[in-house]
DNA sequence: GGCAATCTTGACCGAATGGTCAAGTCATAC
DNA sequence: GTATGACTTGACCATTCGGTCAAGATTGCC
């Protein structure tokens, strides 16, 4: 082994066992941060959910505005790949669809990380503020312009390109962030497998025929 | 003046000045809460952001917990006043549209209020349960009907009425719980009377579209 | 086995927070 | 004018919280 092989191993096996607490502390605080928000959550709380004693977390997060910025960062990825999802060499009604379903699966499948990001932006975005300015930016800048395309060669009814992301944002990520209210109404139980079809052959089903395009059938 | 009339009338004094200070409180706990949250709110920002001195709150509003449950019994009451907005008599073309129209008038009008609201379903309605157990889930029983009534007659498109109303709740709250979002994505400016009148607009006409309804025309 | 680096954890600390209180001010009724 | 009740407020208290630390356990390498 040389040296090299030595530090990468000896990193390696280090970093195994940091991402393994990193990953236990994140996915607690993920939880505890969105059930009580940043200020309502204790790293005693933290603590206890990761069943780890508190000062361990201050080891791997050295005080709570790193560990909730972590937190934060990491759901961003998620949110960046639902992003890219938007195929825009496909025709609207497939792009569309295809980009609400993703959504929507990412506010089924991260609903704690949702709530984090709602409250985040809600607050004023502290930590994404930079992220906001940037990339959500640009990346509404390209999207604008092939939605604006689409009303130009006739395949969607005019309409201003970002409310119509606006819906589809707040629809899909009100699954998640309204769970609770939207369990209380399916009386008191989470929406079964069939129930998220539903709901989604429904958002896609509004959405399209409201942009003028024939939803697929799915009968 | 009758022993009644003076009870009254002193009783009435004394309300004023006590209405005055908590509607005061009220207004600014509201503020701090929308943007903090319940815990990183403290009763020396409210009372800060009041302008009185803190024991004064405490004389007002026994605690904090009691003081949050005002604010957001104050909101419910906004809450409701939308709710009943939606006219169940008319067409559904026209009871969508006025419904979707009241929402975002809300939405624009108590944007603190809508955060708040938005910060305790997500942290599961803490205050709000027996709310969204009775009243609500009545609303939404009664409403569901008419919306398949709707369908039945061939008037819209078949829908879970349910996820309808997800659409345009999610929809028109988006507009004040994400407005930080929205104001970057706009230059960094609030949205502007126009472009409040175009959001509706479009709303309306994905909604109305969406659900096999020939919007009106808003040309 | 022994060394070095990483990890673990109970005990502790200063600051901030929700809440109390008693002394005082102010308005009103007679 | 003076007694009564409502309102005001600076000082204070107990608790909680974020964060520190030093002593010890564990791991990996020679």
């Amino acid at each position: 082994m040389s040296d090299k092989d030595t530090a990468a191993a000896a990193n390696g096996k280090k970093t195994e066992i940091r991402l393994a607490a990193e990953r236990r502390i994140l996915d607690a605080a993920e939880k505890v941060f969105a059930e009580r928000g940043f200020g309502g959550a204790s790293m005693q709380q933290i603590a206890d959910r990761a069943e780890l004693p508190k000062a361990n977390l201050h080891y791997y997060f050295s005080t709570k505005e790193a560990l909730y910025r972590q937190v934060v960062e990491r759901i961003l990825t998620i949110w960046l790949d639902a992003a890219d999802s938007l195929d825009v060499t496909e025709d609207p009604a497939t792009a569309l669809a295809s980009y609400i379903d993703t959504k929507m699966e990412v506010s089924r499948k991260h609903p704690a990380g949702s709530k984090v990001w709602a409250a985040e932006v809600m607050h004023g975005a502290p930590v994404i503020q930079v992220y906001l300015e940037t990339t959500l930016r640009e990346w509404m800048a390209g999207r604008e312009y092939i939605v604006r395309r689409w009303i130009d060669d006739g395949l969607i009814v005019p309409i201003e390109p970002r409310y119509l992301f606006y819906m589809i944002w707040a629809t899909t990520q009100h699954y998640a962030d309204f769970a609770h209210q939207i369990n209380v109404l399916n009386d008191g139980a989470p929406m079964s497998d069939d129930d998220w079809l539903a709901a989604k052959r429904d958002v896609v089903a509004v959405i399209l025929r409201g942009v003028g395009v024939i939803p697929p059938r799915v009968e």
